[in-house]
Parts: structure tokens; sequence; C-alpha cells
DNA sequence: TGTATCCATTGACAGTCGTCGATGGAACGC
DNA sequence: GCGTTCCATCGACGACTGTCAATGGATACA
């Protein structure tokens, strides 16, 4: 081991005799890890990337029929993305007549809304 | 339909009349949706979150072996999870001797960046 | 040189996810 | 009422994910 490569091991990992192990901070709690867990894992697909996308840039609610125009996807998927956004907290819906109309939830969570406002 | 309705509706969508649809913005370039999906799927594990929390935290590199310490899981599967966190460009690594360091990576996309900072 | 430690990789397995076709309920227009 | 349209749900299937045990390479130290 160089001197260098020695100074240097002593800034990284200073008072690690039997090996280099040191305890670390105990995290988050579960809970709060599970919440952000789940609400990016909402986020991990493209079409319901795009959704979002389509939604935050929309000045009105938008009918589930344009979606299923919007994608090339079944009908019974684009329902699917939507219910997982929507029970993720990220949008809402609403039936009018024999329309569904989804927009973003204005109530959603910080993180969630930080995470929205990165779509672009 | 009442009245009320019917003036909610022809706020909701105007000038649908064969059914509601209407064009919709084509959205985000694939590309860049796919980009997205990927990051935000890295960030859909508590495991992970609990990682980028410890790091965000701490003001050295961390050796892996604390965090094998610090989770109820297998040395594999903690080297699988940074494994998914450096390959989503969250974190970057170094080996120092028989140890290997992990921190956050400071080349981090801006999306990336917004994420970790919500990770408290 | 030999042994011990750390960690990445591999292979395997159960569970979850994205997608589709089919079904059924709800609302509209005739 | 009756047929039509829209959309949520169900069942199924292939693909992917999280986890572990086992393996092997790299490094340090006696």
């Amino acid at each position: 081991m160089t001197a260098a490569a020695s100074a240097a091991r002593a800034a990284l990992a200073p008072a690690r005799i039997k090996g280099c192990c040191q305890p670390v901070a105990p995290g988050l709690p579960d809970a709060r890890a599970d919440n952000l867990a789940a609400l990016h894992k909402a986020l991990g697909d493209p079409t319901r990337i795009q959704i979002l996308h389509i939604l935050s840039t929309a000045s009105e609610p938008v009918c589930v029929c344009d979606f299923t125009a919007a994608f090339d996807l079944g009908q019974p998927t684009i329902s699917h993305h939507l219910a997982t956004l929507r029970d993720a907290g990220f949008v809402t819906s609403f039936k009018f007549g024999i329309w569904a109309f989804y927009r973003l939830n204005p109530a959603m969570s910080e993180p969630a809304r930080a995470a929205v406002g990165q779509i672009r």
C-alpha cells in the first residue's frame, strides 16, 4: 500500500480496525420507506409517465377514451394503468355519463408533486 | 340530465359530438419516458430507498459491509440493490483494498437529484 | 505460499407486473 | 324496453424482480 493510499484509507475509514465495518444510521422509518417506494414504483412504467405528462399539460380532465386513442394498448391495459396511478394518489377520477375522466390529484403528496413536476 | 350536469358537460367536453374523444397531445418523446420510468423503477424498492437515505446523510463514502450489517438481507441481495442504483446513475462506487465503497453520484441527473432530495 | 476476508456474479425459485381477450355493469338514444 | 357505447374487472400468460445459496476473483496478511 502506498503512502497516498494509506492516507486515503485513513480519511475514508478512520478507526476501522478489524475489518472496515462501522454502524450506520438506522435510516428512515420502514413505513416511510415503503410509502416512497410504492410512489416511485407507480412511476416505473413509460405508459404511466406519458399519462401523467398528458394530465399535467392538460387544462381540463381527460377522458379515458382519449388515452386509449393516444396509446397503442388495449383498453383494459389503459384502465389498469389509470387505476395504478389512482391507487398511488397521483390522479383522481369521476364519471360523467358513460365517460370517465381523470385529472391530477390536487391533494397529491409533496414527494408525488415533486416527481410529477420532473416529467417534462 | 339536469341543467347543471349539462352545463358541466359542456365545460368538460365541448365540441365532442360523436362520443367524447378528442385528440390528445402526443406526449413526451419515448426515450424520455423510458428514461424517467427506469429512474423511478430503480427507486421502487424500500431497501434501495433506505440505501439512498443512508448515502444522502453520510458525510463519507459507505462500505458495502456497513450496508450488509444495516439490513436483514444477504450480501448478494445488497450487492444487487447497489448495482441497480449504480446502473440507474444514483450512486458511484470504488474499491479500496478488499472493500467497496459507495456514495451518491455527484453527476446525477436533475430528476434523479430531485427524487433523492425527497427521501427524508 | 497459503489462508482469510470482502464482494460481484451465477443459477434457481417464488412472487409481482404488464398485457391481452372476454365478461359484465352502467348510462345513453331510439 | 333495446341495442349501443364506454369502461372496470376477471382470468390467463409470459416477463421481470427480489431473494437466497453457492461460487469465484481480488486483496491483505502471516
